[in-house]
DNA sequence: ACAAAAAACTAACTTAGGTTGTAGTGCTTA
DNA sequence: TAAGCACTACAACCTAAGTTAGTTTTTTGT
């Protein structure tokens, strides 16, 4: 099932049963792929659109000297990259970071959908714009908040995102990151990532053990964060 | 004219007379802006896709805290969102770094291009593809580099640019940005900026008087900030 | 051509974050 | 049931970047 995708696109508009229909027969039978995995690789060029349906994977590139980056997350019911055909390679590369249950759309299938399901096209495209609101606000993350309240920001996303995505328990839900890879994403050290998971708990804000996160206080992790939601462009339409 | 889109479009496809004329009749006159006058504001949803013609602009962020953070820059041939009938409002706002000459595009013309000149479309699409491969870098580049080689990146970056829009001679170009605005789209002081520059020229790297930047050593510049340019998906494509 | 205002530059000192290293706590898998 | 491995935790020390507070240079407006 496409389900956290339909999840997703209903905070923009409500498909009709017609329009899932569309996009359940459009996509392959759902692929598994193990953690660490890569999904799509720098230079290459993809043939279909990835749907994640279970697990996380993110964005990323490595660098010559070794350095490695997030860019971003992409948990159930993200896509990867609905316009591969218009750019020739890819400029990084996507791989799991948990095992990871996939299903691909054929680039024929997009056009499809593209050409003859203008809702469809609209509902897809206004993720890829919240994807692209979500990588500037990444931005300004890292720009301007110290380690404590980035991955405070962080968090909070990520507890949004989930919610969304019709993966969270109320405060809860799973965050399957070493604190290296979280590292990684903030552009800080594993042992400098600690330190400020530490403070958050110390603070009594959040908890996290079994790759579980809990979001205690979420007006002081809000606030200290100042986390401001309009970024992800949930709010049901008032059209 | 629109002559500065015309020619960084040209790297992706050659258009026809016909599609400059169409692109040309589409766009209003143009608007004169001053230094520091905000284009389009946060939580405004925008009636019209801008063009810069001539100037500065950038993308950023304020916080709460008085934060400032640039995420963008918007140089001659740039377009500020494409797509804005898709989403409903911005999530952050654009303004003028230097005086501007803009057009605009209706938003009621750009459906039509959108609808009825596939090709136009497409390479307009591609421009907005490669805005976001650019947040993508920019990000790895605040994420990873030190002062210094990320300064040096950007320089890496915006020369290109510059030349892609016609904007540049030879090694040199105009560089309008102040020490202190720099340093709000690095994620740095205004003092720590002037350090990396010093350093930078003191190498023999760079020359930056007068607002004008000139690449002295651009081997050394690219092998200093790793700057690699694919992610500005420039080359002609081979099709 | 001049004064006023920005912007650029410099230095001294503080702090956030990086580095290295070590120890402990689960998980696997054999 | 132990060996091995990935991950977490934490301490000591080091360095890049922030802060504050100046001075000098360049731009701008009249």
């Amino acid at each position: 099932m496409i389900e956290a995708l339909v999840n997703k696109l209903s905070y923009y508009m409500t498909l009709s049963s017609e329009e899932k229909q569309v996009l359940e027969k459009a996509a392959t039978r759902s692929v598994q792929m193990e953690k660490g995995e890569i999904i799509i690789n720098e230079n290459e060029r993809p043939e279909h659109v990835y749907l994640i349906e279970k697990g996380w994977a993110c964005r990323y590139k490595l660098l010559e000297n070794g350095d490695n980056h997030i860019m971003a997350y992409l948990i159930p019911g993200d896509l990867c990259d609905v316009h591969i055909t218009i750019l020739e390679v890819m400029d990084h590369s996507i791989r799991a970071l948990t095992p990871v249950t996939l299903r691909k759309f054929p680039a024929d299938e997009m056009r499809n959908i593209m050409e003859n399901h203008h809702r469809l096209a609209r509902a897809l495209f206004w993720s890829t714009l919240v994807d692209e609101a979500v990588l500037r606000e990444w931005l300004v993350n890292m720009g301007t908040r110290l380690a404590e309240p980035r991955l405070a920001h962080v968090f909070c996303e990520m507890l949004i995102r989930s919610r969304i995505a019709g993966c969270a328990e109320n405060e809860s839900f799973e965050f399957p990151l070493s604190q290296a890879e979280l590292g990684e994403t903030m552009g800080l050290t594993e042992v400098h990532t600690n330190r400020a998971l530490q403070k958050l708990r110390q603070k009594g804000l959040v908890s996290l053990e079994k790759k579980r996160l809990t979001i205690l206080d979420w007006e002081r992790l809000k606030q200290l964060s100042q986390f401001d939601p309009i970024y992800l462009h949930y709010q049901k339409q008032s059209r």
